[in-house]
RNA sequence: CGGGGCGUGGCUCAGCCCGGUAGAGCGCUCGGUUCGGGACCGAGAGGUCGUUGGUUCAAAUCCAAUCGCCCCGACCA
């Protein structure tokens, strides 16, 4: 039902209100929701990535909005509201001014100084906390407010899941010690399950990298559907779930048998890839085999080995060499490198000690131990057989780099790992002291000594989660939205507006229901019954009240958009009805 | 940033190869008939064919540049 602090009042009737319906599927919307929410009236695209919210998408804003603040406030939030436009110099004592690249929106005043546009608030919230907060005494703090971020995205997409503007709710969390950060990380997770659990939608918070925003215990609310960009590993079993960009897996053993006391040389004319090696006879099958790429990290040449059959993570590799930029390298600079090219590397006999081009050999865990195996010779058309990896490669380091894959083993129980799309409506991570430290945030203990700040940072997207649950639920003919977050509970249509009688019926009911606070929208457009429940359909308002040719009877009929199952009620009793129907929803 | 595609009334698209008076459906306006799942008949309004330059007697159409948008990849709280 409505509620004070957000009541939307006004006259809804569909004749005066802007809902710009249309006929077809917009031409440039491939999911779902961008299709839905395009057709339905509720957005517009203004630029590549950026979205103008007509009033039925402003409505379901302010509804999530609410939602959002009610589970804030609960947990001790307070919010604020900060500026969107930022100080280069703050981003540079944070260390995030050359970080973020082109991704951020970066102007310049009539001054000429820099300035940028937020893409978060660490800074921002944390320059207040270091100017005003001295003592544990004051602590913990818990801010919190909803603003337009700002992203230049390289490749906008899917309509709201991926855009440059946006509106996020980001919240901090100021503690004196890992204790009290604790404390504040569990009571956000919590009230993200209990938003996320009110705006209907079926979620999954996994394990995740942190990214370019630093932190621990990074933790993802994942939305299930195909028009995600993240892919998530799940067990059923026992509940084990992770980003792939953090997800490992258990894998059977590979009973390796000895092999030479030495790696054996052969000609492999032609062989070029895995599969070339698979198929050349004397080669090997995908798993016997070592891959190695060749990455440059932050300008330094790495080999990565990987099995055969494996395929690397980037961001997993980034995570674990602390690097910032990383790319495949150039045909040249492998050549350079190893002295031959794609399709017959390895990394037997090449040393990341002084004087090589290689500084640093970095293979995936799955890789050790392993004894027999093939790989490249660094010299074209030749291949190494018997490769022991801990006899004869000099590994600088071993880490998780691989990508899961569905099917295999749950690395915590006996299970098996699905592996998903998914968006990511909300991500919740414990900073720690990055941005104290380098911003200078400290308090006095009760001991009298002066410690950083510890932080955490908690994140929704606020169009994104709308956008989520139109991926969530909808059907063919349309939106289908949960009371919670629905623009309207109830559409009253009219099946024939010059029909007096149905007319006035209409509008008494309208009354009625919005004197009682169910939020009503009519329908009373001079349009013909199908076109007015083909739109209300699309709309996705969860119940509809059709006033036709029941109300001879003194009826009209109740229909549940979600399940389309409809019955005749009294027009006397409608209200009753709804409300029990709204407050069970 | 690499690859591909597309810019023609409000929307969805045809016309472009092969240059010669700008089209359809939907939507919109007016009149009439209809009226419970995107009606029908009649009459209308509405377009610098993304932009700039070039070729030509003549350019939506050919050439060049440029801008924008979409998709795939790279990248990304």
């Amino acid at each position: 039902m409505s509620c004070a602090c957000c009541s939307q009042g006004g006259f809804m009737r569909w004749s005066s209100y802007f809902i710009p319906t249309l006929r077809e599927d917009p031409a440039d919307a491939e999911v779902a929701s961008h299709r839905l929410l395009v057709r339905a009236g509720y957005i517009r695209q203004l630029t590549a990535g950026v979205y103008s919210l007509l009033p039925l998408a402003q409505r379901v804003r302010l509804k999530i909005m609410q939602i959002i603040r009610e589970e804030m406030n609960r947990i001790g939030g307070q919010e604020y509201f900060l500026p969107a436009i930022h100080p280069a110099e703050l981003w540079k004592e944070s260390g995030r001014w050359e970080v973020m690249g082109d991704n951020m929106f970066r102007l310049r005043d009539r001054k000429g100084a820099d300035m940028g546009l937020g893409m978060t608030h660490e800074e921002v919230f944390t320059s207040i906390a270091r100017n005003a907060i001295n003592s544990y005494r004051q602590l913990p703090q818990i801010w919190y407010q909803m603003q337009t971020k700002f992203r230049d995205e390289a490749r906008p997409k899917s309509g709201l899941l991926r855009v440059r503007e946006f509106t996020m709710k980001d919240a901090y969390s100021f503690d004196v010690d890992r204790a009290g950060l604790d404390k504040s990380f569990k009571d956000q997770y919590s009230a993200y399950c209990a938003i996320f659990d009110r705006c209907g939608l079926k979620y999954t918070p996994v394990q995740a990298s942190s990214g370019a925003m630093g932190g621990s215990e990074s933790t993802e609310f994942m939305v299930r559907t195909d028009a995600g960009e993240d892919h998530i590993a799940v067990c059923e079993k026992c509940g084990y779930a992770a980003n792939v960009e953090k997800a490992t897996s258990r894998l059977p053993d590979p009973g390796d048998e000895d092999g030479p006391a030495a790696p054996e040389t052969f000609p492999t004319p032609g062989v070029r890839t895995i599969e070339d090696l698979i198929n050349f006879p004397g080669g090997a099958p995908a798993d016997r085999q070592i891959k190695t790429l060749v990455y440059i990290l932050d300008d330094k040449v790495a080999l990565v080995l990987m099995r055969g059959d494996h395929e690397l993570n980037e961001t997993k590799l980034i995570d674990s060499t602390g690097s910032l930029n990383v790319r495949p390298a150039h045909a040249d600079e492998i050549r350079e490198a190893l002295g031959a090219s794609a399709g017959s590397l390895g990394a037997v006999g090449v040393s990341s000690s002084a004087g090589g081009k290689v500084s640093l050999i970095i293979a995936d865990d799955t890789l050790k131990g392993r004894r027999n195996m093939t790989t490249g010779a660094n010299r074209d058309d030749h291949h190494l057989r018997g490769v022991s990896i801990e006899r004869d490669i000099r590994v600088d380091k071993w880490a998780s780099l691989r990508t899961v894959k569905s099917g295999e083993g749950c690395p915590s129980c006996d299970g098996a790992l699905d592996v998903f799309k998914a968006v990511e409506v909300g991500h919740i991570f414990k900073l720690g002291t990055k941005y104290s430290d380098s911003m200078g945030a400290r308090v006095l203990t009760a001991e009298g000594a002066e410690v950083p700040i510890v932080m955490g940072s908690y994140g929704i997207g606020v169009e994104r989660l709308m956008a989520a649950v139109v991926e969530f639920s909808n059907d063919e003919a349309g939106i289908i939205w949960p009371v919670s977050v629905a623009p309207f509970h109830v559409i009253i249509t009219v099946t024939n507006v010059k029909d007096e009688a149905l007319s006035t019926a209409g509008e008494k009911l309208y009354e009625e229901l919005t004197a009682a606070g169910v939020e009503a929208l009519l329908d009373d457009r001079d349009e013909r019954a199908g076109v007015k429940f083909n739109d209300a359909d699309l709309i996705g308002v969860p119940f509809r009240i059709t006033v036709g040719k029941k109300l001879k009877e003194g009826k009209v009929e109740l229909l549940n958009r979600a399940t389309r199952k409809s019955e005749d009620v009294e027009i006397a009793k409608v209200l009753d009805s709804l409300r029990v129907i709204l407050v069970r929803q």
